[in-house]
DNA sequence: TGTACATCAGTGAACGCGCGTTCACTGATGTAC
DNA sequence: TGTACATCAGTGAACGCGCGTTCACTGATGTAC
């Protein structure tokens, strides 16, 4: 009944503690992850996968699974943390590769679909997760989507004043394509890589149209920046 | 091991075959699907719910629901096809308001949003189920998302013509509209209703987007419907 | 350097639980005559 | 209309299983001296 404390042997894990005595851990958290993260798939969600099964799959006792991790949730949330790091990754290249003077629209997706394909299943996890789950998990997931909604407008803003074509309300061009982005990916993520491509055309027709919507709306002034309804 | 016939009491309880001998049923189908339907919550998917539990729920034995189902998969089959059905009436309101004088968009957004209010959360199971599941669910979620699909385009392509302010590429308008949509409807799921109604309009300022976007990609005439990459 | 000791990562066994599924059954009903 | 019978919807009990979680334990390691 009482709690012993398990917040410990995380910090360890993380902080690399010298100052500490007893046994090392020779199975890490990563470890757990990475097993998380290996059995999931087309059919499961990480929120669908038990105790033993990850533990299984990484090769220690189940019970040894409290180690490392208060439950499962708490494995799915770090989880959700380091796709969200994957996925700032692929907002970095992508802006990358718009600065070397491509399309920021095409480039984007093309970065994501990548990702889609990569070894990690990162991406999946967040396409998936989004709607099933604890709150807690849907918050995290939502945190990820808004970081890359904020990215995406500042490079919006950007783009509009330095090609002198005004655009309006960027924030919801930004969640615009967000949104469909990450529909579309959840919608593709199963398909072969090579049935994507026309799917990854059709995204990017799908946010020029959203742009130049956006963007000829900003033109004739009325009506869309004012008070809706 | 071998398998009873178990489709006949199903073919019974839907074509009311006046022609069979035996007890009729006094619990039907769809009270089972009504049981699963008020499980189905913020946290609980279709998929997610166990046997036993749709049982309890209708107040029946457990194994009484092998009389009307092979397996809870067969029953959230039958689930999504009501909810299809609701979908194409949704559908139907927003048409008919159209036709009213009022914009497409706007009324059929508000249609969705009451439907998604309504009692009944059929719309819901369509919204979270469309990423979990077998590949039998998710085929029949898929079906129902292209119907709409289909006939937004079919809307899209008259109105055009009746206001003579061409569109382009229609179908992939229709398609970026339904998934945008749902990927916001599924978000706003779980807020309260009263909280909903600056989501509403977010999402009509997002569609009009898309709609003036492609009207304005199909008056510059290049391009857009050229051969894509 | 060597030794005693405290720490604690990982374990094997066991628990109670809810699950899906099977079985043999009961008894209400419709049908045939 | 009345009676015998076949049908089959619904049941109670039982099964084996995987689950999350607890317990007391082992033994490898780092630290203090």
């Amino acid at each position: 009944m009482t709690r012993p404390p398990k917040a410990l042997p995380v910090a360890r894990t993380e902080r690399a503690d010298a100052a500490r005595a007893g046994r090392p851990s020779v199975i890490s958290r990563e470890s757990l992850i990475a097993a998380a993260l290996k059995l999931v798939g087309p059919h499961r969600s990480v929120s669908s996968l038990s105790l033993r099964e990850i533990a299984r799959k990484a090769g220690i006792a189940p019970n040894s699974f409290y180690r490392h991790f208060r439950d499962t949730d708490e494995l799915a949330i770090a989880l959700i943390d380091l796709a969200g790091r994957s996925l700032r990754q692929i907002i970095g290249e992508a802006r990358h590769r718009a600065v070397a003077g491509r399309s920021v629209i095409r480039s984007s997706v093309e970065t994501f679909v990548e990702q889609l394909d990569a070894e990690e299943k990162y991406l999946h996890v967040l396409l998936r997760e989004g709607s099933v789950g604890s709150d807690a998990f849907k918050r995290a997931v939502e945190r990820e989507l808004q970081f890359f909604e904020h990215e995406l407008q500042l490079d919006l803003v950007r783009l509009a004043e330095l090609s002198s074509t005004p655009i309006a309300r960027p924030e919801l061009v930004a969640k615009a394509i967000t949104r469909l982005v990450f529909a579309m990916g959840a919608n593709t993520m199963d398909l072969s890589p090579e049935r994507r491509g026309p799917v990854l055309d059709q995204t990017i027709v799908m946010l020029r149209m959203i742009v130049t919507g956006a963007q000829t709306m900003a033109k004739s002034k009325s009506d869309t920046t004012g008070p809706e309804r």
